[in-house]
DNA sequence: ATCTGAAGTCTGGTATATCAGATCCCACAC
DNA sequence: GTGTGGGATCTGATATACCAGACTTCAGAT
């Protein structure tokens, strides 16, 4: 057992590091590609070679393999046996993607309405408050960081972690999108809307309605980010 | 170009295979190892060793990684960076799988009844006819059959390749446990009703209907997977 | 000119070797 | 007895080697 940080040398313990950060050479890897491949940097029905990346990120072909094979089963390449992997990425995916976030996400934002207590749904309303200071003074990175703080918290509360770790892997566009998206004060305005209703709806309890919210808001959501990186429309 | 059929030797041409059936190694510890995990033959928590699993398949480390990798993104293993991987299932992941799979197929099931067209409307409706008849018969092995030939034309309905690949990968209990729920006559009769309302929505187009139709359908068919491996009940 | 197929090349799949972090164990000091 | 630390050992991470299936090319046959 190590000693109680109470009455040690020191008054500040060092905290445990999480074994979850620690970088790996096939992390790097599998984040890199995937990040390429969301940015579109790779054409649709692209064939890549393990080798050649290997000799790009200047590793052997293990962690690129393994790389290659989670990216696989996350359903962004396709594995033709003997034949070599190809990219499946393009607007259509993009779509399906975020049809599945909020298939994923309403579903959690249900269960989290039926589960949270009285304390988590103070400190939701509370990070809700702060969306809309933020929103307000149009602070864009603590945007970022409250919209990620709400959503994990409402993961959280629904106790779901198959759920929320299905969720992370169809989280695909990044901080420097976000910004983008976070430029348009009209777009803030309405995702602070939508925030606080999800906000509330859970913290009454209302499963229902914070399902069809949640689902609303990442649909919508999903639109615009869809409308700024391939510029285009389509009805869902 | 290879020549058309038509007036060739053989009216019968032969059809091309599909890479994807070729069996690889690292395709068979993963599926086996995925089938152990599903039936419980791991405690969660467990250790597993690569080095051991290779000899025991009798083969080398190498597809054996790319299996575990594969599972890790699926979420039934967490892998900790140099220190090895753990099982990660229970009934409580079984539950959360089964709530995806409820969240993936009414989305999937209310694009489908937006999108089906007349023709397969009417296969539709002939494969749930087809269901009927084998639920009076009591014929399980078309039952099983069936099943998957509805669920998977409602997929191809619903023109996502994306969430329907997606949803294969929620789909936990294989045809043995099936037989067993198939067993019981109140239950056939239950699947039965269900599948002839999802249909019937699909098929008119009510998307929303379709939606919670085909949720429940997923939910309440999981709850009785549940009861029978794992013996118990909870809220949903 | 077109088709066939055999040889050469490319590339993914698997096996093996090596390196280094993590864990375990025990001797030694207090 | 307790705790510290050095080293042995285990094991995952990476690199390398080798094999075999898939594709390409081109010569020879028709």
């Amino acid at each position: 057992m190590i000693p109680e940080p109470t009455g040690s040398p020191r008054s500040e313990a060092f905290a445990k590091i999480d074994p979850k950060f620690q970088m790996t050479v096939r992390d790097h890897v599998h984040r890199t590609l995937r990040a390429a491949i969301l940015a579109g940097r790779f054409a649709t029905g692209e064939k890549v070679n393990e080798r050649s990346l290997a000799e790009q990120f200047g590793v052997s072909t293990t962690p690129v393999k393994e790389a290659l094979r989670q990216l696989e089963t996350e359903g962004l390449v396709e594995a033709l046996p003997r034949r070599g992997v190809i990219i499946r990425f393009d607007m259509s995916w993009a779509e399906e993607m975020i049809l599945a976030r909020a298939a994923l996400e309403s579903m959690i934002a249900h269960l989290a309405a039926k589960r949270i207590g009285k304390p988590a749904g103070a400190e939701l309303t509370a990070i809700a408050d702060l969306m809309a200071k933020a929103t307000l003074s149009a602070d864009a990175d603590s945007l970022i960081s409250l919209n990620e703080q709400f959503h994990e918290h409402i993961h959280r509360s629904s106790r779901c972690g198959y759920l929320a770790k299905l969720i992370e892997r169809q989280q695909f566009y990044d901080a420097s999108i976000r910004r983008v998206i976070h430029m348009d004060p009209a777009e803030r305005q309405k995702a602070l809307e939508e925030h606080t209703a999800i906000a509330k709806a859970i913290v009454t309890g209302d499963a229902d309605l914070a399902e069809r919210q949640m689902r609303n808001h990442v649909v919508r959501s999903g639109e615009t980010y869809l409308n700024i990186v391939f510029g285009n429309k389509k009805d869902i």
